[in-house]
DNA sequence: ATAACGTACAACCGAATGGTTGTACGTACT
DNA sequence: AGTACGTACAACCATTCGGTTGTACGTTAT
């Protein structure tokens, strides 16, 4: 899967901040994995208030790796699996960058003489 | 590249949180792709002070994104590519069981009686 | 030997984080 | 109509975060 990733350094900052907590990491895991759950049937899962939950879930949408939509007198919340790709496009971006330089590396170990000026 | 991914929740929440700054990935973004630099020459890069950067570097470390090897007086800061690649597989993971999921749901609707009990 | 450099570390500060409880309000059930 | 449910939101609290300045100490250069 090929994703462009021109989210801002501050979405960036939200998106990983966002799965830098094992509460939020296994909400979205279980949302991707099957169940789309209001905010208390998630909340009913976690040893907290349900307020805590209500919060851990904000985080995520603000970082768009999860999307409410109202139902009845409750918030359905769905998993956004396009956020997450974002992130992971990052990450390969820098491990590509890493890549680069690395046969770089080997090109000027092979190279006995360096192309330089 | 295939990653088995078995970090404690402890380990990825301070990876994830490492990666939620934009001068710490910048940080990694400098060191992955050349520049193998000391903690003073990446500190002159930013606009504030040698100890804030001093601590992003740190931050990092614990994160295991980068090593630090004294050299002389200096500490010379390397990136590490393989804790990078444990976050990316975690969010593949995550992306893999969104994928799996939506192939189920059109299994189901193209069976029309599911195969329950 | 002395000065300058690179680093570590502590103390401090304001803002954000992750949690709590309490209150208010719309929706659903009886 | 009244009660229970699901959600939103505010206020509060302790801790962490991202930054600062200051001090100490080993290494390099003069």
């Amino acid at each position: 899967m090929v994703v462009r990733t021109h989210l801002s350094n501050a979405a960036l900052d939200r998106l990983f901040h966002a799965l830098a907590d094992t509460t939020r990491r296994d909400i979205v895991t279980r949302l991707l994995g099957g169940e789309d759950a209001s905010v208390s049937t998630l909340a009913a899962r976690y040893d907290m208030s349900f307020a805590a939950v209500q919060k851990h879930v904000a985080v995520l949408e603000e970082a768009g790796l999860v999307t409410k939509r109202p139902q009845g007198r409750e918030r359905i919340v769905r998993g956004n699996p396009k956020q997450l790709a974002h992130a992971r496009a990052l990450l390969q971006q820098l491990e590509q960058l890493w890549i680069a330089r690395f046969s770089q590396l080997d090109a000027i170990l092979a190279e006995p003489r360096p192309p330089q000026e």
